[in-house]
DNA sequence: CCTATATTTAGCATTGACGCTAATTAGCGT
DNA sequence: ACGCTAATTAGCGTCAATGCTAAATATAGG
């Protein structure tokens, strides 16, 4: 969970995650939207893929990043654990 | 927002905020739930404070910290921003 | 095989995070 | 004022994060 919220620790990161929730996004596409070097987006990537956020799939030269949900939700449900009161229900 | 997503990256700061979740706890108190060094905490509970995740209030010697919940919650809304795909509602 | 494009890895410098011990501040009681 | 307890600040060493340029890898097309 550390390697989560240290991806989440970093704006071009977090903008990274924004972007893709609309869907897949090329790696290149994403490092001209930005204003540091591709090398360094490219670390940021792979910092948000050892974390689990993202994933990558190639399509010849390029390779598309799209958004992991599965971690993403479970990310949610931990800040959620860590910060909101407990609200059990009992409810059927 | 940055300064709240660094204050979560660390295990030790996150223990805090759910021990914090119960109610104010003092500096002393959370120091020995933890196998590191008392200024170590201080530095964590400063980290927490600047990113206005916790208060501080003194009482004679010892000081409280206790969650901050406004704060939380725009993290926690933040978070689902960032994570969750767009789901408005348009319901009463 | 050679070139062009897309992306990552290597190498380096700078900065900030984290942990410790020792010293300092703050408040209370005598 | 003195001593005691609670907590923070100062100072230091070490390790990881961030950014860059240059070089390497991977794939497609001729």
């Amino acid at each position: 969970m550390t390697d989560v919220f240290q991806a989440l620790a970093h704006p071009v990161r977090r903008a990274v995650l924004k972007k893709l929730k609309d869907g897949p996004v090329s790696a290149g596409a994403l490092a001209d939207a930005f204003p540091v070097s591709k090398p360094t987006m490219s670390r940021h990537f792979a910092t948000l893929k050892e974390a689990g956020l993202i994933r990558a799939e190639r399509t010849g030269t390029t390779i598309r990043y799209r958004l992991n949900v599965s971690v993403a939700d479970e990310a949610v449900a931990a800040v959620m654990a860590l910060l909101c009161r407990n609200q059990e229900e009992d409810e059927t």
